[in-house]
DNA sequence: TTTGCTTTTTTCATATCGTGAAAAATAAAA
DNA sequence: TTTTATTTTTCACGATATGAAAAAAGCAAA
């Protein structure tokens, strides 16, 4: 049972430099080719072999082998009706067993952990429980004075930068029955407690794509969230960065916002998800 | 604009005869390997490049320009610190798409929802694959204890409560066929494994309405689940409800059958279908 | 029916490019 | 250090993927 560990090797193959210009010596060509074909499908279902073929601008001969022998494996199908192709049920089954090797937090940690080197703050994933947030996992930054939430932290969503980014992007009637049980709790002065108030928020939120939380739930703490989304388009998380507002002045907000929906989107795709259309 | 329908050229060379022995002209030889390597890889996920070689029985000089081949598609992932080889997120993102084709998933999704509240157990849909379940899409519960088939597992029909919903629907011819290609693999005490038993079970699925999975597959869990019909009164799918024995006991079954049987039939109607008359 | 047109499969000759063996590189263990 | 276990890379060979073009199959008109 050897545990070998020479990690340097492929790591170094990784991203850094000679990936774009250089055609790596070690890929095959035509597999490569079919891996385009088959992507491009999965984007482009419900084509004919012909469309196909000009839209890659491939010739029909070589497109029909690869979607042959794709299809003997399932993972590509044929309609006989429309005379189509698509994406096959084989397809679906292994990509399916992505997600059964590491959940959403675990994935998540590298990508808090970046998002913190780049903005030197605290980095947070909270997912929604019961009309609240749930802090589950954290990266701290390593400056003295530090945003805290420790993981398993309930907060309610009106007064977090999470809880408003995950809340921009319910529906009216998740809105309304969220009003209807839930009080607007006040923290500080600047805690939005009326409908209203958080309804304009929100819409801010929407349009700039990050929430903030200008010392709505502690007083010297301000916070940048944006929303995870999953397969089904649906906000089942949020990252955020937190820190005093000794450093994050109203200067510091956009480039923080930038970073945040990053790392944001960076989650969504690992996860196979993207915004509903 | 052409609409060309000439469906019997491709549909002759579905699976007829002549499939197992000639090997397909059409084929290519490099590509299906590759995709074998990729299916393997997703049942044997966390291999080394060593161990999977020899698994498979090939070189590891192929199996590694395959790997990284697909790799650079995002298809496959490299642990660097394991040393070890996954399933990509591409791969997840599109096997996903398979389910954009029909509009099944995406009507079901809250009907789904509103079954998971309205009964609080896990709420499941799946489709026939190839004489087996394909749980394609779930709606958890809030609860602790929950039922879980994450999406894209697939599962023996004749110990699953969709399943045998399924199965309850189908034709003498189809049902023998079924049992003369299909074992009936023994999961529990409670497993059906008798070619007798099982259709004893159908007659009283088919009377009732519903069926019941209690404790066939997996010990401490039971399955409501009705059938969901297409334009063709075809049972395309099914919707059931899971949870533990705790939660399900036998006064349960009534009333959670009538929410499935509800839930399955507004499906029907969300995608234009009936059962057949 | 027959004719014409489009899309798909299949054939075929060519040289590209994938392949395995073995060497080199790299990392871990001794 | 040396040894051992993996992994990448090199290399020469020939299997095989490729595109052009022909054949087959469908469809839509006469």
């Amino acid at each position: 049972m050897k545990q070998t560990l020479q990690a340097e090797t492929r790591r170094a193959r990784g991203r850094p430099r000679g990936w774009d210009d250089k055609t790596d010596q070690n890929t095959i060509k035509s597999l490569d080719r079919a891996m385009l074909v088959f992507e491009f499908l999965s984007e482009a279902q419900g084509r004919s072999l012909s469309a196909l073929a000009s839209d890659m601008d491939q010739s029909p001969a070589t497109l029909y082998r690869i979607l042959v022998t794709l299809e003997g494996r399932g993972l590509v199908e044929f309609d006989p009706d429309l005379q189509v192709w698509h994406i096959g049920p084989r397809a679906f089954v292994i990509g399916a067993r992505y997600l059964q090797r590491t959940s959403l937090v675990e994935r998540a940690r590298p990508i808090l952990r970046r998002l913190m080197q780049e903005t030197g703050e605290t980095a947070n994933l909270g997912i929604e429980q019961n009309a609240k947030v749930l802090f589950v996992s954290q990266v701290e930054t390593q400056a003295n004075i530090r945003a805290f939430f420790p993981p398993g932290t309930l907060s309610p969503m009106h007064s977090s930068g999470i809880g408003k980014a995950l809340l921009a992007q319910k529906d009216a009637e998740w809105l309304a029955r969220f009003s209807a049980s839930q009080t607007l709790e006040t923290f500080t002065p600047h805690t939005l407690t009326t409908s209203t108030a958080l309804q304009a928020d929100l819409a801010e939120t929407r349009t700039r794509g990050y929430a903030i939380d200008a010392e709505e739930k502690n007083i010297g703490m301000r916070c940048i969230a944006a929303p995870v989304f999953d397969l089904n388009g649906e906000a089942v998380a949020g990252i955020s960065v937190s820190g005093p507002t000794s450093r994050i002045g109203t200067a510091a907000i956009e480039p923080l916002g930038a970073a945040v929906l990053e790392a944001a989107q960076a989650l969504s795709r690992a996860i196979g998800g993207a915004p509903k259309a």
